[in-house]
RNA sequence: UGGCCCGUCGUCUAAUGGCAAGACCCCGGUCUUUGGAACCGGUAACGGUGGUUCGAGUCCACCCGGGCCAACCA
């Protein structure tokens, strides 16, 4: 291991520090707990499999608990089926849930009972509108809605009719439960969400008893809670969800400790289908095989692929976890893949293009056999096998060339290349037919040089692989690539996506027959992992390749330096993303409109608004932040009541008082405008420097208290003394003896650096202005 | 269009007011019986504009750009 002290285990991503704190608050007690919740109606793909690495991870590096849970409130798309598959990608991802398997449908009794605790508070009630009605009165972004005719009904009746919604008096959107939240919430969620519906549907686990299902935003949450979960992480779409998350746990009465939900940005990986919504057309459709189809990027498709699952969690911590996200580009997957495979495969020769190659100098009959290692001496592991060879070999027909492009490093009229492991070869004549195709190279062998031994002084330029003809093996191959053609910019623009199924790229799957390969590899175990070399890695697929049937999947090809042509389409590409990050400087003057409009609706605000820039000396942009709202102005007026310079105060108001505010208002502040008008006179007068003032603002901020005695409390009296100031940035400097010297070889904004180190050993306290000339002083002498 | 969220090298991610870092990609080079691997080097970014600060990618504001939300799906 290499990890140092100052590295905490298991990364530094967002959520990881978030659960730190939680530790260090002791909010859960030390628990930790995390969850991934499928709904078995489909297959998993990469995405969910970094969800569950994270998930999965996290559990493990906070030795907490990992739970597997079944989001099974659907019983029209789930099934069994896909509980089986989604259990068995995941334990071959390497995540174990041990004990902790969940399934959402078994909690149904304990979440219509917090159903009825909602209704008895006054917080639910049954809707009896049609499907479009509520649609209707949900209003739109913009728009408030309305509220339902049946929003006043009385508890008593609520009551009744969610009992005989369960009991199957009713049939199927005859009524819904639905929270009573506000119709005019910006967040549509809010307004009023559906909590239960009637669907007289077979749930696959709970057969008939159930003709009521909960929606997601009510169970999701009490799921959680019902476990125990500390932390449920989500993507990024659930954002809006939060607020109902929350309102639904409070409302049923679950406390703090309780769950919270955390979103990151999830994956999105270039030339992958990653929507279970869109693998099921084309799986139904018969444009893959089947939901493991290579060319997916299912976690089934990988496996019948070849991909590692090593190769998984090295490309889900190369990628990482934030929120903001992006797509990421398949060649960081390739890359994780080769990563793990280049120490892990043997190599073996496989010709996939063969051309026949007849060694004019060795007798028909000819027979021998080298022994190759199985690895390069790189890779260190020992290991080889008996490759036979003979008088006629195959050779990859793109390792010849008659008329080679520049930079050519392979097989050419008259030229020389070296057979891996065997002879150097000379091409004396090329047969061709009578179309002018190359059908067969007579050449002749060095004897020199059998078995990779090399004379002194022979150089050959390259080397090329190949196969006996009369050992080969005939094989299949099947080499993946992209399952989509790409979308044009404009058509994506167009609002609907084109249908998917019309996108299938008649390229992305390349059968090869007759493909030639050595005949070590009919002794090798079935999911052996090989390096065809100078080709990529393959294995045998698992369903078709099984027995004697050679049927090879390429997981990936390997990489190659070698350029044909410049890649044009890319650099294209980047172009056009310059273009795009272009951005005009902004004309508008930076006032807020909602605070202009506050300002209109009442003169008093208007007036100030007015007046402050010449009476108190301030900017426009900060006389608007003063004049949005009554409070604030009465905030800043307490605060220069008592001679702060009004100046300095508003520029206190404007950026670190807002900074503390978060979504609440100033008057919502445990410290008053009178206390920061102290705080800025002490700032004024030099007993404590600005810097130090934040802290004594952020503690302010936290429990109130007097600025003067915090001051004092906290140690934070400003430190000016030259003498004092001096021994600490000498101590500093000597610490740091590398960083001076580069600082005197030119890098001068290491002064920050310095100043930094200062402020820090003095906890903020120092005059940085001081600092500064007394570290020139030192330094530019 | 209302609300919420997000803008750092071509791509993905670091930085928690103090040295803009790493990985992938790309480009050179070394080495090589894989145009692989390894090794050395290089190109390359804080969306914009103001403000606060000794010091801003980080705090404040405005603007620009992108995402999500109007299923009885999850």
């Amino acid at each position: 291991m290499s990890e140092t002290n100052d590295t905490p285990p298991g990364g530094t991503d967002f959520i990881r520090q978030q659960i730190r704190a939680d530790l260090a608050s002791d909010r859960y007690g030390g628990r930790v707990v995390t969850r991934f919740p499928p709904e078995p109606n489909g297959y998993l793909h990469v995405g969910h499999a970094t969800a569950i690495i994270l998930n999965y991870g996290i559990a493990q590096d906070f030795s907490g608990r990992f739970h597997l849970r079944f989001d099974d409130t659907n019983p029209e798309k789930e099934n069994e089926e896909y509980v089986r598959g989604i259990k068995e990608d995941i334990l071959w991802l390497g995540a174990d849930w041990g004990e902790q398997l969940y399934f959402a449908s078994d909690y149904f009794e304990r979440m219509y009972d917090c159903a009825v605790t909602l209704i008895q508070k006054g917080l639910a009630y049954v809707d009896s509108q049609s499907l479009e009605a509520i649609r209707e009165g949900r209003g739109t972004v913009t728009e408030a809605g309305t509220a339902s005719p049946y929003r006043d009904r009385t508890v008593e009746e609520n009551l009744d009719l969610f009992a005989r919604m369960r009991d199957g008096e009713f049939t199927d959107g005859a009524h819904v439960l639905r929270g009573k939240i506000d119709m005019g919430d910006p967040n549509m969620l809010m307004r009023d969400p559906v909590l239960y519906r009637i669907r007289h549907a077979h749930h696959y686990r709970q057969g008939d008893d159930w003709c009521i299902y909960p929606l997601y935003d009510y169970a999701h949450c009490l799921e959680d809670a019902f476990e125990g979960v500390t932390h449920s992480i989500c993507t990024i779409e659930f954002e809006n969800n939060r607020e109902l998350y929350d309102w639904v746990l409070e409302s049923s009465g679950f406390t703090e400790p309780r769950p919270h939900q955390y979103e990151w940005a999830g994956l999105d990986l270039e030339n992958a289908v990653l929507s279970k919504r869109a693998i099921g057309p084309l799986v139904s459709a018969g444009l893959v095989s089947g939901w493991d189809d290579p060319r997916l990027a299912t976690i089934a498709a990988y496996r019948r692929r070849g991909v590692p699952p090593e190769a998984i969690r090295m490309f889900a911590s190369l990628v990482g976890v934030s929120r903001s996200g992006g797509r990421t580009e398949e060649d960081k997957f390739e890359y994780a893949i080769r990563e793990v495979l280049n120490t892990e495969a043997p190599r073996v020769m496989a010709v996939l293009d063969p051309l026949k190659v007849v060694l004019t100098n060795l007798p028909e009959d000819h027979a021998e056999s080298f022994d190759i290692a199985s690895f390069p001496p790189d890779v260190g592991r020992d290991g080889s096998r008996a490759v036979p060879f003979a008088a006629e070999v195959w050779i990859e027909r793109s390792d010849f060339a008659q008329d080679p492009p520049e930079g050519f490093r392979r097989l050419v009229p008259g030229g020389e290349v070296r057979l891996r492991g065997a002879y150097v070869l000379r091409c004396d004549e090329v047969v061709t037919d009578e179309e002018g195709a190359v059908v067969e190279l007579r050449c002749s062998v060095d004897l020199q040089t059998r078995g990779g031994s090399n004379p002194e002084g022979r150089r050959v330029n390259g080397t090329i692989h190949w196969v006996s003809v009369a050992d080969a093996l005939d094989a299949e191959v099947r080499l993946f690539s992209a399952l989509l053609e790409p979308v044009d910019e404009g058509e994506e623009i167009e609002g609907d996506e084109p249908d998917i199924t019309e996108r299938v790229s008649p390229d992305s799957l390349v059968v090869v027959h007759g493909a030639k390969i050595e005949p070590s590899v009919a002794d090798e175990a079935l999911d052996t992992r090989y390096q065809f070399e100078r080709t990529g890695y393959f294995w045998r697929d698992p369903s078709d390749g099984r027995d004697d049937r050679l049927i090879f999947n390429r997981i990936v090809a390997l990489k190659s330096t070698y350029r044909g042509a410049p890649d044009v389409e890319r650099s294209e590409q980047r172009e056009r993303a310059a273009e795009v990050k272009k951005t005009g400087p902004s004309v508008k003057p930076q006032i807020s409109e909602v605070r202009q409009a506050a300002r209109n609706a009442d003169p008093g605000l208007a007036e100030r608004f007015a007046a402050y820039p010449e009476a108190y000396g301030i900017s426009i942009e900060h006389a608007d932040l003063l004049t949005g709202s009554m409070a604030t102005v009465a905030f800043f007026e307490s605060a220069i009541a008592d001679g702060a310079d009004p100046g300095a105060v508003a520029s206190w108001i404007v950026t670190d008082v807002r900074a503390l505010l978060g979504d609440g208002a100033v008057a919502d502040l445990a410290f008053t405008g009178d206390a920061l008008g102290r705080l800025v006179e002490l700032v004024t007068s030099g007993a404590v420097s600005r810097r130090a003032a934040k802290d004594v603002l952020a503690r302010m901020a936290d429990r109130g208290g007097d600025p003067g005695e915090l001051i004092e409390d906290m140690g934070l009296a400003a430190v000016s003394d030259t003498n004092m100031l001096g021994e600490i940035i000498d101590g500093v400097l000597a610490g740091m003896p590398d960083k001076v010297e580069a600082y005197r070889g030119g890098r001068t904004n290491l002064i920050g650096l310095f100043i930094g180190e200062v402020m820090k050993a003095t906890r903020g306290a120092a005059d940085p202005k001081a600092v500064r000339s007394l570290l020139s002083e030192r330094l530019d002498s």
